[in-house]
DNA sequence: GCACCGCATAGGGATTTTCCCTAATCTAAT
DNA sequence: ATTAGATTAGGGAAAATCCCTATGCGGTGC
C-alpha cells in the first residue's frame, strides 16, 4: 500500500469535524493531518501541511469555502479540494466548479459517499454527489446566462451587506441606521444588486441568501 | 460499573449522526442503540427501544425535534431528551424547556460537551450549554411573558403558513393571493401570530423561521 | 488628459405596503 | 348558553418601497 492520503478538514462545526475525522481515520488509506475552522485558517494550514485533499465546508465564518477554494486554487494548483455542503442547488455547484473544486458532496449523504469522494478526488478525478448528478443532467440550458457574459459585474461587498440584511428581514431604514447610511443609499444598493442578479422580488433575495448560506447560525 | 446508558439518536444528517455515534460508542458508559432521521421515526424508535436518553436534533423533516419532544414527553415521562441544535437563540430555549427537554447542547460546542451533557441528563439532571447559560443569565427579565401566562395558545397552522411565507419574503398581498385570502386576513394572522410569539418585527419572524428550519433546502 | 464606467452616496415625489383598530362568523369547550 | 379562540375582513393613518435623477471619486482606455 502506498502512502496514506493526507486530509485537511476545513469545517467550522467542531462536532461535525470530529465526526468526519473519526470516520476518515477509521479508513486504512487516509488520515486527517490538520483541521481548520475557517477559510483563512485553511489556507494557512495548507501552506504548512501541504495535504493531498482539503475537505472544505462551504459555510464558514470569516472566509467561506467558496472564496477559500478560489484562493487555494490560485496558489496551490495541485491540491485537491472536496466541497462539503448542505445544499442541493445546482446554481451553486456551477460557482464551485468555476472556483476550482474537484468534487462536491452533500452533508446529507451517507458517510461512505464522503469516503468514496475523498478517494476519488485524491486519485485525481472529480466527484459529484449522486444526488446532484440528477439535478445537473436535467435542465441546465436554462442557466447559461453567466456563460453568455450577462454577469455584468459581481455584487460588491456593500451590496452584499445590504442584501444580507434585507434577507434577514430588516427594513431599508433599519439597514440605513445600522450601516450609518441614508435610506436612499440602501435603496440604491438594493436596486443595483438586484439588477446585477437579475432578480425582481424580495423572495428572490431570500432565495439568494439561502444559497449563500447567510441565514444560518446567527 | 452499572449498565451503559442507552442512547437514541434523532438527527436527519447521516454524516452528523455517524459522527455522534462513533463519539458516543467510544465512551465506556454509553452506547447508541438506535437512530432516527425524523421526529416520527424517533417516536416509533422510543416505543420499540425505550432508550435512556434521546439526543434530538431540532431541525428534522416531517416532525421536528420540538414537536417530537412534546409528544414523547406526553407518552414517556421518564425518558430524558437532550436537544441538539445549531442555534444560540434563547427565545427558542424557553419553548424547548416548556416542551420538556432536559438539556440543550449546541452543535458548535466541543464533542466533550455533548458527552458531558448526555451523562448529565442521563443522571436525571438538566444540562444547559455554557454558551447559552450566559445568554440566559443576562437580560431574561424582559422575556418573562410566557411565565406570566401570556402564551395564550400556540401558533395555528394558518398562522404558521402566513409566517412562513413572510419569512420567505412574500408581501402580505402576495400571500393573500397565494392562499386566496384578503390582505386584511393575512395581516390579522400575522399580527395574531406575532402577538402569540411575543415578537414585534419582521426580523423576528425570520429568526423564528430559521429556528423552525423553514428556510432550508427549498 | 479626458471621456467613460462603476461604486457609493443621496434627495423628491409617487406608489405600495404595512400597521392599528374594529368587527362579523363559526366552532369548540365549559 | 356563554365564552374563547380561529378565520375572515374593512377603513384610515403611517411607514416603507419604488422610480428617477444626481454628485463625487477612482479606475480604464485611447
Amino acid at each position: 500500500m502506498p502512502e496514506k492520503l493526507r486530509i485537511l478538514l476545513a469545517e467550522d462545526h467542531l462536532t461535525v469535524r470530529e465526526g468526519i475525522k473519526m470516520l476518515v481515520n477509521a479508513q486504512p488509506d487516509m488520515e486527517v493531518i490538520g483541521e481548520a475552522e475557517n477559510g483563512n485558517k485553511a489556507i494557512q494550514a495548507v501552506q504548512m501541511l501541504t495535504p493531498d485533499v482539503v475537505v472544505m465546508d462551504i459555510s464558514m465564518p470569516e472566509l467561506n469555502g467558496l472564496k477559500a477554494t478560489k484562493k487555494l486554487r490560485a496558489g496551490f494548483p495541485k491540491i485537491k479540494i472536496l466541497t462539503l455542503t448542505r445544499h442541493t442547488d445546482d446554481g451553486y455547484l456551477q460557482q464551485l466548479i468555476s472556483a476550482g473544486s474537484n468534487g462536491y458532496v452533500l452533508k446529507q449523504s451517507a458517510p461512505t459517499e464522503l469516503i468514496n469522494a475523498i478517494r476519488t478526488v485524491g486519485a485525481g478525478n472529480s466527484y459529484l454527489d449522486p444526488a446532484l448528478t440528477r439535478k445537473v443532467m436535467g435542465g441546465y440550458a436554462s442557466r447559461t446566462s453567466s456563460l453568455r457574459g450577462e454577469t455584468k459585474g459581481e455584487i460588491t461587498s456593500r451590496e452584499g451587506e445590504v442584501l444580507r440584511l434585507i434577507s434577514f428581514g430588516y427594513s431599508n431604514k433599519e439597514i440605513g441606521s445600522r450601516l450609518d447610511l441614508s435610506i436612499k443609499t440602501v435603496e440604491a444598493h438594493k436596486a443595483n444588486a438586484m439588477r446585477k442578479l437579475g432578480i425582481t422580488s424580495r423572495i428572490d433575495i431570500v432565495r439568494y441568501a439561502i444559497l449563500q448560506n447567510w441565514l444560518q447560525d446567527n
